[in-house]
DNA sequence: GATCAAACTACTCATTTGGGTAGTTTTCAA
DNA sequence: TTGAAAACTACCCAAATGAGTAGTTTGATC
């Protein structure tokens, strides 16, 4: 069972019941095995570097270190390492800054078994393939406009549902400056209103509610 | 293995990978089965009417035939069935739904395991435990006031970005009407504007993006 | 030192939004 | 049939919002 040209997995997710699915499923593929598990992104680092697994299966919601960061920082120590992003949502902006990261491939919780060992299979081959809905929500936020820092921090104040006088004591500026943001943010995100610009932001993940 | 007292169980969930790991924890107790695996709602009815299992554990989010419907369908066709509810999000109105509709319990499914196997045994006995985070988002919502049919409506308008102007066109009243209906609205979910209602509205689930 | 993007301020003006109040019609159940 | 709740319309008015335009300042890059 043991052999020596198994694909070595790092598993790190912290929901419990999905993990052990993930570890389950690919314990039944005779070519794999999980040779680590974490439940957060720094202990992911730290298997990592006892383990050196193939493959490394990453969710980006973790408490602690996020998936992200712990993809920015792994790759920064270990730069082949082959990182896979599985995860709940299909938000473009997360998916832009996982692969941004350097991860390999993006697949959602929801996707058919086959599917995940054949992504496997593939990344550990070296290549990077996405599936079809991903991809295409990859380049529609390859061609939205980034956001500057001080829009990035306007349109956070929006989610929370703050007034434009509001936002300029919060951020220590003029009331006709927040607008002055607010405008380019419209035309960014390609929306008329502060109402369609908070739903945009929150279903493109650009802002997270919680 | 196969004792008679064990406690037979319906997993109904669409995520394979999850239910997989439902599966192999409920196996990994000795005093518990799983009988059937439903990947919809209206597959859960009919499985349950082949097997009879002493416990469902039911996602609320599935294509078709969704969760609170399948529930509702169940019992009453079999009023003694006991559900419990597994899914990823603590949304007040998903809770308050699912408990309305009947369903024993409430769990997440980023909880330890331990407490989803404690929590089929209790409610196997009868009981219907909900954890303490649930249970007080199950209070928060039971404090709102309904919102009326109409006002759901234009709820749901605003958080598509809807001007006032567009909401009284769409539903063929006037836009003093969108107002009223606005002004109860803003009320009841305790917001100041359309863009803070959008929001609590999803933070909520009161309506659902996608 | 020139250039460029970002951040900022200011002003006008039309429109939208939201608060308050007052009333009618409809529907459904007691 | 008599309430009660929901749905609807209308009006006034103040405040907030958003479009358009025109500029200054600042910091980084070449």
């Amino acid at each position: 069972m043991k052999a020596k040209d198994q694909i070595k997995l790092l598993v790190a997710d912290d929901h419990p019941t999905f993990r052990m699915g993930l570890v389950a499923l690919v314990e039944s593929q005779p070519d794999m095995t999980v040779v680590a598990e974490a439940g957060d992104g720094r202990s992911a680092i730290d298997l990592f570097r006892q383990k050196k697994p193939d493959v490394v299966l990453m969710d980006l919601r973790m408490p602690g270190l996020g998936g992200v960061e712990a993809i920015l920082a792994l790759l920064q120590e270990y730069p082949a390492a082959k990182i896979i992003v599985v995860t709940t949502y299909d938000l473009d902006e997360d998916i832009y800054r996982a692969i941004q990261a350097g991860a390999k491939s993006y697949l959602l919780k929801d996707m058919p078994r086959d599917q995940l060992i054949a992504t496997i299979r593939e990344v550990y081959l070296g290549r990077h393939k996405l599936p079809p809905g991903v991809l295409s929500r990859l380049d529609e936020r390859a061609r939205r406009e980034d956001l500057t820092d001080r829009e990035m921090q306007v349109l956070q104040l929006i989610v929370k549902g703050r007034s434009n006088k509001e936002i300029s004591s919060a951020l220590f500026i003029s009331e006709d400056t927040v607008k002055f943001h607010l405008k380019a943010l419209f035309m960014k995100l390609g929306v008329q209103d502060r109402t369609e610009a908070a739903i945009n932001a929150i279903r493109h993940g650009i802002v997270h509610l919680e």
